[in-house]
DNA sequence: TATTGTTATACTCTATAACTATA
DNA sequence: TATAGTTATAGAGTATAACAATA
């Protein structure tokens, strides 16, 4: 997954794990799960020499074949230098490759036969988590909380874009 | 909240917005519903000049006082030195108090009147931000939600410490 | 020996600003 | 003028490693 930051909160012990009246705050909750779940995701990531951004990035390039970097950094919600970077990145391991674009500006982006089994080692990866997710949970759970989490996203994403 | 990375996701058109397979996991819909409630909550810190990171180590030394640096670092999951600077930065604005400890290495750190006053500000954005969550949802789907969060946290934390 | 705080240093990710070339 | 890519530089946040004082 591309990469912002995930604010950590407390987990460990020992400390007293008790943040007061914030701790039973709803979205305080949504994101301790996020950062406990993003630190499962990138140590499995890890293991394979992939990054959350990159990996998304991947992801995103794979379902799009020949998209520019613009559109890219879009998707991915950082800018033009930075989207710059991550495909160097993944250019350098061989998983992504440029070519020429649909005028002389842009470049087309492709994932290589090197990026396809890396995003098959990812797709694993992010299906054993999410197994992990679910078996906690009943299915009429998992698809409403889906259904709740698109939710939030919607207002908030609402939010930032005023 | 006490920082860790939020790994972004897209989100601005225009693009396809389409992340193949992985679009539709369940941590996937869990990172991109906390990266848009995280910068939601970010940019109103802002105003009041504090970041997630800093505002939760604040909510946990008020409903802990008299705490060291040490628990406070692994309740926020960030290392003594990292903490060491957040407390610096919550000091410099005199949110926060460093006296002297139980022993003569530790401090006890302690909320300020400006540091009260901080977190009331803080409280307030974070009550705010959740009646935009919970506004749409019904209050079992906010209760239900709140449980299943907690299980993934918890799975995964449990993941973690393995 | 272990713990607490501290300092110095370095790394990762992202941002800003400015440049080139195309459109 | 606007857009795509690029480069250089800087910032925030965190980590590692080492040190002093204390337990």
């Amino acid at each position: 997954m591309p990469s912002a930051s995930v604010t950590r909160i407390g987990v460990t012990p020992p400390h007293r794990n008790d943040f007061g009246v914030i701790g039973s705050r709803l979205g305080f909750l949504l994101h301790l799960a996020d950062v406990a779940h993003m630190r499962v995701i990138q140590d499995m990531l890890g293991e394979i020499g992939l990054t959350a951004t990159r990996a998304t990035a991947l992801a995103y390039i794979r379902a799009n074949p020949g998209c520019g970097q613009t559109e890219l950094g879009r998707a991915l919600e950082i800018n033009r230098a930075s989207t710059m970077e991550m495909v160097n990145a993944l250019a350098l391991v061989g998983a992504v490759e440029r070519r020429s674009g649909r005028d002389k500006r842009s470049n087309a982006l492709f994932v290589t036969a090197v990026g396809e089994a890396l995003f098959n080692q990812f797709d694993e990866i992010s299906i054993k988590v999410d197994e992990g997710i679910t078996a906690t949970l009943t299915s009429d759970e998992a698809q409403l909380l889906a259904r709740l989490l698109c939710n939030i996203r919607g207002t908030a994403a609402r939010h930032n874009s005023i």
